[in-house]
DNA sequence: TATAAAACCAATATAGAATTGGTTTGTCAA
DNA sequence: TTGACAAACCAATTCTATATTGGTTTTATA
């Protein structure tokens, strides 16, 4: 404990932590961001990696860095964890929660599709439409209006909505499962509200009314969402 | 669509087809949903591997299978493609799509906010905002304002709202990274026009004005998108 | 006792082989 | 020529084994 000894060993994990600062600071492609595995820096700047690694411990503290195991370490705040699944965001997710982001989503989804949508995209709505008017059962229906939802979201010509729908509807399912499910649903009655809406959607797609078709699918889901809180 | 039998002379791919159906409902496990391999069926069928796969697409059109290359072929309906591939997104995802998505999504997210966000998270959004003010490196500024939407989602209180927003921006980053990017962009100036635009939809959130939250951000938005063009 | 070095662990990345549905080519027979 | 078949080829995917990496524990040593 010798403190006019060595500058090196005694100084504590402080010249370490600024010859790491310089290291960050000169050393390193921001643009690539990635620090040298521990092994490797401890032997660069000369100190045990124990050493070494109490040091990172403070820059990342401080938010200067992050790290991994099996990643290695980074410049920068920790990205956002960016959970895709499904389950894991199902679970805190409840059905009302899946409407108001329906809400949020499709009636633009609806808009841009009026203003995007190719005409054989246009035809599949349709066919989708007309075949869940001749289903025998409720899972055929849902599995159409799943796909006319989706056609409508490729009208957009933008895979990253179509993306998020997907996610969207995959969360559904599960949230939808997970609830009480009434099983003895009769089959879907000709006249079911849905089926008039969505043609009003799709009509309002095919006259490229962006207005009307985000305004149709808004209507479409608020009144789902009131069959939903009355069934339930 | 017409089940109805086939009554011209080659009864070669009928006849594969109904083995197949004998073979879906008696050797194939429903719960694990895989058929064997072509090559090993069209041996256990004693076809030819061009003849099963006639059959093979007969009953694919009816919806009772699905194929996929390098995966096999399964019972059922062809899943909904339920995107969690962040970089399977990305590559079909151009920077304007992003813009269109963010513009789709936000706004909507920042209107829920000011409704539902509670003073704590509201809190966080002006830190959020401060920070991004004193960073050094358009990366840090990147960070944070990255957090600061985050923030924003999370006062909406709908954990898949945040979800669909985290799968955004994941993609963003690729897609960011993936094509070109400025080199020698200078530090954030402080005057830097998100700095005032992210204030005012942080003021509209705190003061419950929805219409005015949804607003300041669709503007954010659209300053941000000519800014990327601009530059582009 | 303190510290450095090594060993160990679990998570992740990486590279290559193997598998699979889809497609083309060559061969042979009717 | 036409049709059927086998083999080869292709690209997407999975599987497997190995290597890295941050994190932790053990061991040696001064």
């Amino acid at each position: 404990m010798d403190a006019t000894n060595v500058t090196d060993g005694h100084n504590d994990v402080e010249a370490v932590v600024a010859q790491l600062r310089a290291f960050l600071a000169t050393r390193v492609d921001p643009e690539i961001g990635r620090l040298p595995a521990e092994r490797d820096l401890s032997e660069t700047l000369g100190v045990s990696r124990a050493e070494l690694r109490k040091a990172l411990a403070i820059l990342e503290a401080e938010g200067q860095i992050w790290r991994h195991v099996g990643k290695g370490t980074f410049l920068g705040g920790r990205p956002i964890d960016t959970v895709a699944d499904i389950a894991a965001l199902a679970k805190r997710t409840s059905p009302a929660d899946v409407m108001q982001a329906r809400l949020a989503l499709e009636p633009e989804i609806a808009r841009l599709a009026a203003l995007h949508a190719k005409p054989e995209q246009v035809a599949d709505m349709i066919v989708c439409m007309r075949r869940q008017r001749m289903v025998a059962t409720w899972r055929e229906y849902e599995s159409w209006d799943n796909r006319l939802h989706r056609a409508i979201a490729e009208g957009t010509q933008n895979g990253l909505l179509l993306g998020l729908l997907d996610t969207l509807n995959a969360v559904r399912r599960e949230v939808t499962w997970g609830r009480l499910r009434p099983a003895n649903r009769s089959m879907p009655s000709s006249d079911h509200h849905s089926f008039k809406e969505h043609e009003a959607i799709i009509r309002a797609i095919e006259e490229r009314d962006m207005i009307e078709a985000a305004n149709a699918m808004r209507q479409h889901l608020l009144s789902v969402q009131a069959n939903l809180l009355g069934n339930g």
